[in-house]
DNA sequence: GAAAAAATTGTAATCGTTTCCACAAAAACA
DNA sequence: TGTTTTTGTGGAAACGATTACAATTTTTTC
């Protein structure tokens, strides 16, 4: 029904390697014949049509991403880092759920392959990554972003997770803070939540400051356990001067639990958090928010992806870390 | 590299076309051959090209996803709503970011023509829609979502904007208060605002409220517009008793701007506002939100759009408008 | 003005599938 | 047993582009 290369030909009177010719800009075309065929072409409303080029030249400048939520923040954010510069360089992300689950990443890995991205971006929803052996195995170049499983293995850009807890850390106890809350994630499987607490335990460890172990608890990163925890630590005479959490969402949970009680609550808390994202600035709570530059790593993943395609040089495997950044809200 | 359908076919000692019967599930094949072929695509690790595929069945199940921006909670969560059915179904979307641009929106609907996607789901950026014109004139069915250029054109899955503003109004007014408020969008070119503000007037007149033509300002949906807006109505004799808010962000600035200021603030004022999303319930302020069914919106649209790429019989255009719900906040 | 070089165009194979058509073998029927 | 029907399989032509190679025309060079 839409006009092919075939019907340009026939109407510019050229063989259809002519109109291709002219499509791709190819240099050894007489002038006059570039024009007509570039008029018939806008006159049958001709594009090309994508999926026969891309099983031609075997390359089809899409690139997957693969993320545990849609509608989640900090992933859309990275993917509109990564949709930046893809788009820049003529690449189409199809961005896929995995919904945290397993499975179902490896579902979209075999789906992205059926559907022959180029590269693939995955932001990990496990600590598993046996699957993306079929991505090695098909030779489709991929990027971790956020977190990691091997960090010997796979090209992968994260953030100084140690060095952002650090400092904020540091930040406080200059502040004069002593008295600490942890709310972290699982430190035993998730190499960002392990990071961070590296970080926490060693700012405290080189300013000598004690860590009580009633007022270091582990959650999942989820809303959820932020809120049940945060309650925990308050209301006793041992509660924390400030809190460290180690995720955002852990945070809102928190924040959250303090705005529906803070009728009943003895003394204010002070909140030191990973990201800084929507919730951070409008809950109006004072709080140190360590901002990660999320956008950043969506695009810095997506040049790295990128190199890989264009069969760029580099070394195995690439670990790019980012820096974090300190903000203030509502102080 | 990867192998081919040819691959298989060879290993297992039979035509492509045998091949190709047992992956599409073909009746008539003996029970021992599909068995061996099986084995051979799992022994090579065979994967079917849907780039090949595609050209030849000139189907992609593919469909674009055009919003004004990726990272935008509400659509992301029409997008999260589209995916879950889409996915169900066979068909993976292609989300694109129109960047609330009119331009770009063009040339993403140009891209997806090129990647001979089965439909396009739109989330218009503008009030201008004679570029989906080029998708008509390809066959490929299109639906508008949230907004609408012209309703007698072209399928549209929407909220019931006026009545969802007259029943928030209503209860307002039931709860005793008299002094209304309205921050508004372009009621000139969007059919969203137009609409909301229709349905708050019918309320006030039908209860015959004075509208005090001070009290009415319109700005751009933006947060910023809402931030700024809010302001002028404030800190005066006549000051209003609730705002009506026809935008999730211009809420949003408006929030900011009563937690920046409310030491300043002489008296407390209600928020009345469209959507129920994220910050409605951290923010602290108590407020009744009109809660749109944001994921069921993206279902719907997707599901309409199938029955179109499927050449059901309906009716042209379909416009489905769905229910909104009263949310109440910090009361 | 002829030979060589450069520029322009066409022919046809190819990418990896699906599917129409033909056909052989097996099963059902008489 | 011979005929018809059913079942299973293969051959080969598409789908719409790109591109190596060849062929032709034009330009340059001496």
């Amino acid at each position: 029904m839409a006009a092919t290369i075939k019907d340009v030909a026939k109407q510019a009177g050229v063989s259809t390697a002519t109109v291709s010719r002219v499509i791709n800009n190819d240099k050894h075309i007489a002038p006059d014949t570039r024009e007509r065929v570039l008029r018939i072409i806008s006159d049958l409303n001709y594009t090309v049509n994508n999926v026969a080029r891309s099983l031609k030249i075997n390359r089809t400048h899409t690139v997957g991403l693969i993320t545990p939520a849609i509608a989640e923040d900090f992933f859309m954010q990275v993917a509109q880092g990564a949709e930046t510069v893809l788009r820049k360089e003529g690449y189409t992300p199809i961005i896929c759920n995995s919904n945290e689950e397993l499975e179902e990443e490896t579902a979209r890995i075999r789906l992205l392959l059926e559907q022959q991205t180029d590269g693939v971006i995955i932001i990990p929803a496990t600590n598993r990554g046996e699957h993306f052996d079929m991505l090695t195995s098909n030779h489709i170049p991929y990027v971790l972003v956020d977190r990691v499983v091997d960090e010997t293995k796979a090209d992968a850009v994260l953030v100084d997770n140690i060095n952002g807890a650090y400092e904020a850390t540091e930040y406080l106890i200059n502040r004069g803070y002593r008295r600490f809350g942890f709310l972290g994630g699982d430190i035993e499987h998730q190499s960002n939540a392990r990071e961070r607490f590296v970080g926490f335990k060693r700012a405290l460890e080189d300013y000598k400051i004690e860590l009580e172990e009633d007022l270091l608890k582990y959650g999942d990163f989820h809303e959820r356990s932020g809120y049940e925890l945060i309650g925990s630590f308050l209301n006793n005479d041992r509660a924390p001067e400030v809190v460290f959490i180690s995720n955002y969402y852990m945070y809102v949970g928190a924040v959250k639990y303090l705005i529906r009680n803070k009728d009943t609550m003895k003394q204010p808390v002070y909140l030191a958090s990973f990201d800084d994202m929507a919730f951070s600035e409008v809950n109006g709570l004072p709080s140190l928010n360590i901002a990660q530059p999320i956008q950043e790593i969506g695009m810095e993943a997506a040049r790295l992806l990128l190199s890989r395609i264009r069969g760029e040089e580099l070394p195995y495997p690439q670990i790019r870390r980012l820096k974090t950044r300190l903000v203030h809200h509502n102080t």
